[in-house]
DNA sequence: TAGGCCATCTGGTCCT
DNA sequence: AGGACCAGATGGCCTA
């Protein structure tokens, strides 16, 4: 395979300008001022996002490390939260989860556009996983150069 | 209609 | 004590 054509491949995809880095902060920071974004943005789930779906999900992570210590919690039951903690806990946690979707969209301006040949944008999962992809294809790139 | 994706809520642990 | 993080549950939307 020719190495010159996939450079090109790559780098030609590699054109997002540096402001691209302003506006991510910004739009972060614009999406952090908890109380008065938090309708404003999404008033409901639905509202935000609806994007395209294409599956292909052989994701199978070791995220079940906490199963057991969960059941063995639920027997040793802790006080409840007051409500009010429950609602500002809820409030930061919806903050934190929008500021990760956030960061996916921006990250997903960031892959070459053949990696959504659908024409559908990309899931979150594919985001990463296509992201990991091109960040090898790039290091290996530079480590021939 | 089933299945995928997503946002949100919740209760748990960990850390400061 | 309270914030951050995590994972399961839930329900809505969309597409094949």
């Amino acid at each position: 395979m020719n190495m010159d054509e996939a450079a090109m491949k790559i780098l030609d995809s590699w054109s997002l300008p540096e402001s691209m880095f302003v506006e991510a902060q910004v739009s972060l920071q614009s999406s952090s001022s908890p109380e008065s974004s938090m309708d404003s943005m999404c008033s409901s789930p639905e509202m935000c996002f609806s994007s395209g779906h294409q599956d292909n999900g052989d994701f199978s992570f070791g995220l079940s490390r906490r199963s057991a210590e969960t059941s063995a919690a639920h027997k040793q039951r802790k006080p409840k939260m007051s409500t009010k903690r429950r609602m500002k806990a809820s409030e930061r946690e919806k903050m934190r989860m929008r500021s990760l979707a956030e960061a996916l969209h921006q990250l997903r301006d960031y892959l070459p556009p053949d990696y959504s040949k659908s024409g559908q944008p990309l899931t979150k999962i594919q985001t990463l996983k296509y992201t990991i992809e091109y960040i090898k294809n790039l290091s290996d790139l530079l480590s021939r150069a």
